[in-house]
DNA sequence: ATAAATTAGTGTAACGTTACACTAACCAGT
DNA sequence: ACTGGTTAGTGTAACGTTACACTAATTTAT
């Protein structure tokens, strides 16, 4: 039962002050002879000591630790995010404080509230809510957000810069890739999340459709029901949701899912219909997290670059901590990239589709 | 910029002393006049005071947090843990610190490490490598340790309590299920961790196939290469495992997987030598992620009841935290269950096998 | 009427660390 | 021999909170 060893004992058994200890343990170790450090690291070694964080952080109001709010770890996507955010933070001498918001903006707030109890400067947004209301106070008592997927809005009043993917881009991407197939009843598959990369998905969808001459036609855009969310449920929503868009009068002959979690779903989908993927469907899925390859058929799918949006997200927040970049609110912009694989192929006549008009 | 807002803030608006306000804060309302206690509410809601967790933890050394180690939370199964530990954990007043060890000792320890300075009393580890000797000094400073899926061993000197699955039985149950379905060649699929999981599954194979008269075959065995781990890419493993096994002189006609993820990947191994599931082997899994149910064919595998486990943890840890629960050390088991799903069928006589021998 | 008990608070040391202001001892230059 | 500068430290207030020991004012009991 050593229990607690201070800074005290330390500097008892050095035979020197705390001060020195201190000043050593704050890189002024100039300030001294080169024994007198020796000795003393000798006495941190053999008592074991660990400064206490929570009398530093109180003396110096900082704390190296920074929040990540995700929706779900239990989302693969989050846990893959969560994990490269954690290797950055790492390499930069900060530690990672993980909480899942389920996607409640009530328990984002209570989480953020608690994270500048602990002196957390800065926060990472996993998924973003169109709107920051709940946490501009929290900004005003000098919390930096880095926010993934979201651009600046007009009535910002706080720097959040933002880090992700050209999301409207993305759904273009994988929308002109199915109309080049072939396929003109192209659906939209995705829960009812108010978020920004949502509302950017689907903006491409309808771009890219009308850029082909293609009149959206809303049946086809299959949101859930209100309050559905889909983190712990993706799967069962898309099964659900594709099951719906397969079974129209007039029915869909491909789709473009918010995410591959709603694709896989969507494959069950489709084969409760005993639609075959790719013969019958085609089905287009985004993120490309690791699982996409293993389905069966593979998923063709939009790739996110979740490491390198990790990695800058995670840097440009550690930098607005310590000010080392003062610039302006930023977003930025990565590239998605379509991956093709086994679930997608030119659409097939078969049926006469003339005749369900 | 409204800045820190502090007790003394509060009890000047309140026109009490810091007392008072602390005294509200730590319960203590009964010393004061209802009127007193309303105005310090006021005062405390007006300028939006939160206590200063530092200070606070740093008078009472009490911190509402617990950690949690596990692989990698891009694995989804510890992605799944994490999220029911912290739905727990919340339940309960505590914060989870979320850390993923990538399964080394070093990391596991300097998180540890880490996190007793931050005032933490108590991890669970998500998972269990066969020794603990690196955190027994650390259990000496007053660290609760609550570990997944591990025996007390003889020279265990502190207490750690655990919650599992009776792994050995999970195991024995798959390799029966395989042995009535007519296998007897059936494989062993893991990495090479060293965790008594592992071990316990490897013991529960051996043993049932012993039970059944079929001696076991260690050229049925793969463990990968030493040093190879695999959280990030057991699909890998599991595929190229699988490649191996079924592409024996003797090959396996089944395997049971270490976990979901090795017998997701086995599935491609298959595919690669154009055998069908469950027609030309059978494959079991174990943990039950949600994936298995999207898989083609679903996979049959061991559930492990993943919630219960998560909750008997923290709620475990937490007892002893606050020293509301003090036997002896404990280890909860739990049983898990087969699942049968698409993925094994009846051994088909295709190709006499004598012919090999 | 007085003592005792209760109510409704208050004062303050302490938790472990840091960083500024300070100093004692030594040395170099004149 | 004295000044000025450097080296190698030290002393201590402060960070925000808590909890014990205390007290002044009021109520109750005798």
């Amino acid at each position: 039962m050593s229990g607690k060893v201070t800074i005290t004992e330390v500097a008892k058994m050095a035979g020197v002050s705390v001060s020195t200890v201190s000043n050593l343990l704050n890189g002024r170790s100039e300030r001294m002879r080169p024994e007198t450090k020796d000795r003393i690291l000798a006495a941190i070694e053999d008592l074991g000591y660990k400064p206490n964080r929570a009398a530093r952080q109180l003396k110096t109001g900082q704390t190296r630790i920074i929040g990540l709010i995700v929706p779900s770890v239990a989302n693969p996507f989050y846990g893959m995010f969560a994990r490269h955010v954690e290797k950055t933070a790492l390499e930069n001498g900060y530690q990672v404080f993980l909480c899942n918001s389920e996607r409640k903006p009530e328990r984002e707030r209570s989480y953020a509230e608690e994270l500048l109890g602990y002196g957390v400067k800065g926060i990472i947004l996993g998924s973003s809510l169109t709107q920051f209301t709940h946490l501009e106070d929290l900004m005003e008592q000098g919390l930096n957000l880095v926010a993934f997927d979201r651009l600046a809005q007009a009535e910002d009043r706080h720097i959040i810069d933002s880090v992700g993917v050209d999301n409207k881009l993305a759904a273009r991407l994988a929308t002109k890739h199915l109309l080049a197939m072939g396929h003109r009843r192209i659906g939209f598959l995705s829960g009812s999340t108010a978020t920004v990369s949502r509302m950017d998905r689907l903006a491409g969808y309808k771009f890219a459709l009308q850029e082909a001459g293609v009149e959206p036609d809303p049946k086809l855009i299959w949101e859930g029901t209100p309050g559905t969310f889909g983190d712990a449920n993706a799967i069962e929503l898309g099964r659900f949701g594709a099951h719906e868009l397969f079974s129209l009068a007039d029915p869909a002959t491909a789709l473009f899912a918010i995410n591959d979690m709603y694709a896989l779903g969507a494959y069950q989908g489709a084969r409760d219909l005993s639609l075959e993927i790719p013969d019958d469907v085609s089905i287009v899925g985004m993120d490309d997290i690791m699982l996409t390859e293993i389905a069966q058929p593979p998923l063709t799918t939009i790739k996110q670059p979740l490491q390198q949006i990790a990695e800058l997200s995670t840097k440009r927040l550690i930098e607005r901590i310590q000010n080392t970049y003062s610039g302006e609110q930023e977003h930025i912009s990565l590239t998605p990239r379509l991956i093709v694989r086994g679930s997608t192929a030119r659409r097939k006549h078969r049926e006469p589709l003339a005749t369900s008009r």
